[in-house]
DNA sequence: GTATCTGCAAAACATTTGCAATTCT
DNA sequence: AGAATTGCAAATGTTTTGCAGATAC
């Protein structure tokens, strides 16, 4: 993903984040690695840059990136959260053999719950788990 | 939910779990209960009956009715885990202000995303989160 | 009598909190 | 200077692990 600092000083301040150093890089890690990181990788990664970065900031960053709306939380591997710069509807699926995290684009029509009736939805989720394409393709092939 | 402790050894039994009496009153919670528990309600109302119950009994034999398949697990609140005895597709709904978690029935056609094509789909989990039918009359009362 | 199951105590992690130092305007 | 941000260190809360004792077949 290409972006500009530029362009992500802009989009914070038009949602009202005012863009300090070390939440710009973390947007930006965002938006260039669209690897759905938990905290524990998102540190990881901008430590080598940044050599007084902290988890703490990562949390606090997360948490105010969530409230502003630019940032969600997605809770698809229980142990530990992850985020995603893409706040867009659309779904995960996690593979249970290789660990990724894909995407997977849902069309309008495609969840459409009657069941939720009169409830007022702000947030949804849908993780689905089981064996990416690819791993499926190396497992027969080991099988046959 | 009525259910006869035979019925319980009979169902575990046949889903290759042999009946402790620990593990039938954990089932038994879960099916009278359908309050989506997590671990610590669990342990808080059987250590009524159980002076010796443990926590970590909890823990193992969530991991195994898991494993066995005679239970789900429910990431809807990132904190802790939640359990549910329903293993059938459904999704849930959390309200962010009185804090129930409703299931939804999900009606066979409701679900239909293009895009997992490919994928082989092993467990999915449907979270929403918003406001429910009963908070928001509450609500809209209060500021009519 | 051997396997399994249970539960205590300690450890391991992820996350949160308090607060002092730093940075920005 | 004043307000917001950062980050260290400690606390918290959930879950896991090691292991000894209890229980079941």
């Amino acid at each position: 993903m290409e972006i500009k600092q530029n362009e992500i000083i802009e989009f914070m301040r038009s949602n009202g984040i005012k863009p300090s150093y070390q939440r710009i890089k973390i947007y930006e890690y965002l938006v260039k690695n669209r690897n759905h990181p938990t905290t524990e990788i998102i540190y990881h990664n901008l430590i080598k840059k940044i050599p007084t970065f902290s988890r703490t900031t990562v949390y606090n960053t997360m948490e105010l990136f969530i409230k502003r709306g630019i940032v969600s939380m997605i809770s698809i591997d229980e142990k530990e959260a992850r985020f995603d710069a893409d706040t867009s509807v659309h779904a995960h699926f996690m593979c249970t053999i290789c660990k990724n995290i894909y995407d997977i684009p849902v069309k309008s029509g495609e969840v459409n719950i009657s069941g939720l009736k009169g409830f007022k939805v702000s947030e949804n989720h849908i993780n689905f788990k089981g064996i990416c394409k690819s791993c499926s393709k190396h497992n027969k092939s080991e099988i046959n």
